[in-house]
DNA sequence: GTCAAGCATATGTAAGGACAAAGGGACATG
DNA sequence: CATGTCCCTTTGTCCTTACATATGCTTGAC
């Protein structure tokens, strides 16, 4: 138990409240610390690593908030029960299948640019008429059609090529082009497939579709990227947390 | 812009960050603070509020969260564009409606006292064979049907009585117990619905519907509900918000 | 005129102290 | 036996201070 925690190394530039809140994630994750364990009290976790009171609150809250722990006033941090799922963060699709060892594969059906209209305009907060950048693709995972995704994308995103979408996912892209991506708003849905998509999709016509409508924004908040995506729900399902503050 | 704050209550049980989180909230609402705006810097709204750059902090940080407000070290806080839709909390849909000026109607179809078995007890963390509450409900909004609701309860509430369950919703009557819940994972995705589902929701047979699985955790860790649950995709959509930090 | 260094500005991280409030158990009291 | 009170533990809130670091603009050298 006295072994949970290596050093930390203060001279990294990775904070301090991030070491210890993967260390303890690590603890919970291999065992050490199994579901309903209480934690030690904050004051003896700060005493022992040699930290402040609100360094280690804070490594511990960033636990709760990803819904590992749960703290209770007067009784202590206890680690959740049931299984860990790990939660969905401001990653795409591509970036997913890619996490869990899968080869995801992209056909580009349409990359125009356009000028932006009606919900296009106003969802990306760009004026009428201005130009946006089109796509809609087809993602696999393996050989398997997976998703339909469409996008549109302001300026100066317009001038993505289309190349380089074949290879990597557009938040991908957006990333290595400095573009800081911080809130993302989804609505998630269903319906019937078209005939085009079932058939894109490889699915039975009339079969049954979880869509998603994508709004990001980047860190001065102005809209990057809006879409509208199509997932076959045979293979496909969102893992969503809530955490109550 | 000096008159954007009401005076703060240090005497109210409410925490002053929230109080000065709810007040920017309110000013982003009626539009004194529009999208893409900048705030003031922290240091100098601490000082006007006569708090303490942690406490304004921590204010900032609650909106951030939710999505209403982005950072940039060395720039700024701003509002983020994009209109703002109220991002899901860990309510019920029964609260949901009710909050909408709906009118939550319940049928219970299903009210029993089972032995836990397979996934059930597995999710609920509780040993194959003891008693959990069996509820199966249908949800109305008006005379409309709306979903079909699936639930467990493990001890000690599967006391909860049938009557109870027609006026109000589970979440509601577990709060009234005093059951502090904190984290709920849901998995999202879609399939077509069985001719019994079809003919509650009053929908064609085959229609697709939207389906959430649903564990709700309490403050201490312990799982207090799993749920299946089916929805008219013609008529719901769950909204997300993500945030990146 | 162009580019780089430097400065001002803002948020990010961290420490340390103080008091408040809730939960739970021990204990006294009816 | 039930119930209320006190106290201990633990998290919740709030203040003050200091330094680090990313950004964007200005200034100065070439």
């Amino acid at each position: 138990m006295d072994d949970l925690f290596d050093d930390l190394d203060r001279s990294s530039p990775v904070p301090l409240y991030f070491q210890v809140a993967r260390q303890i994630e690590r603890a919970i994750e291999l065992g050490k610390l199994p579901p309903g364990s209480r934690l030690e009290n904050e004051i003896h976790l700060a005493d022992r690593l040699g930290l402040s009171r609100p360094t280690m609150r804070r490594a511990i809250q960033q636990l709760v908030d990803k819904g590992l722990l749960v703290r209770k006033r007067g009784v202590g941090t206890q680690v959740v029960h049931g299984q860990v799922t790990r939660p969905v963060e401001l990653t795409s699709l591509h970036d997913d299948l890619a996490a869990n060892g899968q080869r995801p594969g992209t056909t580009v059906l349409v990359h125009e640019v356009v000028p932006a209209a009606g919900e296009v305009a106003a969802r990306l907060a760009v004026p009428e008429g201005s130009p946006v950048l089109h796509l809609r693709r087809l993602r696999c995972s393996g050989e398997e059609p997976l998703a339909v995704l469409e996008n549109w994308l302001p300026e100066p995103f317009t001038d993505i090529a289309e190349a380089s979408l074949a290879e990597r996912g557009l938040y991908q892209l957006l990333r290595s082009r400095g573009v800081g991506m911080r809130v993302a708003r989804q609505r998630i849905g269903a319906r019937r497939g078209t005939a085009e998509e079932c058939q894109l999709l490889a699915e039975h016509r009339g079969s049954p579709l979880l869509t998603m409508e994508r709004a990001t924004h980047d860190d001065s908040g102005r809209a990057v990227e809006w879409g509208r995506h199509v997932y076959r729900a045979s293979r496909y399902a969102f893992e969503v947390t809530l955490v109550d503050r």
